[in-house]
DNA sequence: TTAAAGTACAACCAAATGGTTGCACAAATC
DNA sequence: GATTTGTGCAACCATTTGGTTGTACTTTAA
């Protein structure tokens, strides 16, 4: 067993990817695998709300509303701006766009796959 | 407070977004919110791996490696096929790109937003 | 100036996660 | 037939997560 220190691809150590830790990509994929972060997410996308305007529509405390709008501004995902004695949530967008654009190189990997084995198969055309 | 059930938009119940369940989402950023997750499906979507040597490569258990693999199976992000006393894992695209797809989405409600700010504001020149 | 609204934060708890070891079993090899 | 290899699975453990309640602080409103 080769002990591997980066589990990630294996050309450098901690690779920026698109400008995203590795610990940076784990925050935003944990940080949108909760539909109520998701759905706050859309809101905050859609227009900038409170904390207590966006508790008011879940049935959970304020406190766990919190919690979750933490765990999104960790990742990046939402920015809380203080306004009198509010905080304004409002989503990011870039975010969205660079974690869709990580997986957009998974796929590409997967592409090139089948290029080869397409150039591999008309090598030998029987 | 409004006893919300779903918290996903406000249109359906359970919505089937790109017939994706919620819990199905959950799944699947959870199983991406991990770089030895991400590496195992990174390399079996490159050439398909049985687990042993999917295992051989990571800092970790066998066993630690075959979970892995199960959650990123539960996920659908990865299929494991029986081939003689091993199993052949392969990385499934078709999964990425429903996520992707998802992302994009996103997206659009933020672009929505914009759009709808950019004709308000052309309503009233000055 | 008091009261209420909005937030922050700590303490606590149950359940899930991510790892371990150990054992059982089937398939390939000697 | 005996052994090794690849896998599955259970039991266990520490840490994290996702929720709760309670308390305190600041800003707005009465």
């Amino acid at each position: 067993m080769v002990a591997q220190i980066s589990p990630q691809s294996a050309d450098a150590s901690a690779e920026p990817a698109l400008g995203l830790t590795d610990e940076q990509v784990n925050r935003v994929f944990r940080a949108l695998a909760d539909a109520t972060r998701r759905d706050i997410v859309r809101r905050t996308l859609t227009a900038e709300a409170s904390i207590s305007e966006l508790a008011a529509d879940y049935d959970m405390s304020f406190a766990a509303v919190q919690k979750h709008v933490s765990v999104l501004e960790a990742a990046d995902l939402v920015a809380r701006t203080p306004k009198g004695r509010e905080r304004i949530i409002c989503g990011n967008p870039e975010t969205i766009r660079r974690v869709q654009e990580l997986l957009g190189h998974f796929e590409q990997i997967w592409r090139s796959r089948i290029d080869r084995l397409d150039a591999f198969l008309s090598e030998r055309p029987e």
